[in-house]
DNA sequence: TACCTAAATGATAATAATAATCATTATAGG
DNA sequence: CCTATAATGATTATTATTATCATTTAGGTA
């Protein structure tokens, strides 16, 4: 009952694609780090395992976890990209400091709800959505 | 009565900057031009009236006029950022379609009001936002 | 008006993230 | 075992944005 793995078998299935030891490697660091992660960082933990592992591997293979429901692209000002996993939590917005960069997670039903009505008003269908709240953090303001 | 060139001035003088041809036209040919406009673009129209213009100043002057609240940069997905003018028009969120890549504004007044919430309830002081609904249009779908 | 300081310009190079290329290797089905 | 082709890893290309820097120019001041 891995749920992570059992969307990326189905997908890897469906779409004809191959196992490789390097992809399953990905797949499990991925899994086990941090929530969310760049192509850099997750390269150098692939790296303790798979020494040989390359850089365009891992970007590839972050894709495809995007690509197949796993992963989400968040890409905040001039961060680098960052893949959050999407199993095992709830889909999420971001409150972002202006001053310190980082980020906070919040959720709001009634935001969720009203967004997907907003959409369903101008005859679009939703399939997801980004709200980040720029400003400052209690830290910093 | 020009609110935005009222703005513009206030913050050249307020920051000790100075006025130049270029900039004049710069700014002349954002305002006239449509509403969302990327530095290449708005390069070549300023390129009409200002033969010699630099890529370079159009893309200084036109993040000088996001510092000064004249406009907001809008970055979706690949495309190339997009500077779109506030005076005149309210903020507003957007539908943007995986297809064809456009994108349609709106507005809701009460995410709106939620999103001020969700920020006070997280001690965070809110500042602007960006809301982008993906999904596919009308056409699209 | 002439002068002076620093802002602005324009050309160009640097940066950096991401994507493309391609020869080689390896997977998985027959 | 064979074969077709997906995947890898190294490298290069692409592309937007930013930095650099010599030169020009704005605009306050003597």
């Amino acid at each position: 009952m891995n749920k992570a793995k059992d969307i990326f078998e189905r997908y890897i299935k469906e779409k004809g694609l191959r196992h490789t030891r390097q992809r399953q490697a990905i797949l499990d660091t991925f899994l086990a780090a941090d929530k969310h992660i760049t192509v850099e960082e997750l390269f150098n933990l692939v790296r303790r395992t798979e020494p040989d592992i390359g850089y365009a591997t891992v970007d590839r293979n972050l894709k495809l976890m995007s690509a197949c429901g796993l992963a989400d692209e968040i890409k905040i000002g001039k961060q680098k990209t960052r893949y959050e996993q999407k199993i095992g939590q709830e889909h999420h917005d971001h409150l972002i400091c202006l001053k310190c960069e980082r980020f906070i997670e919040v959720r709001d039903e009634r935001i969720e709800k009203l967004q997907d009505k907003l959409a369903e008003a101008n005859d679009f269908l939703p399939q997801k959505h980004k709200l980040e709240i720029y400003g400052l953090c209690k830290k910093c303001r």
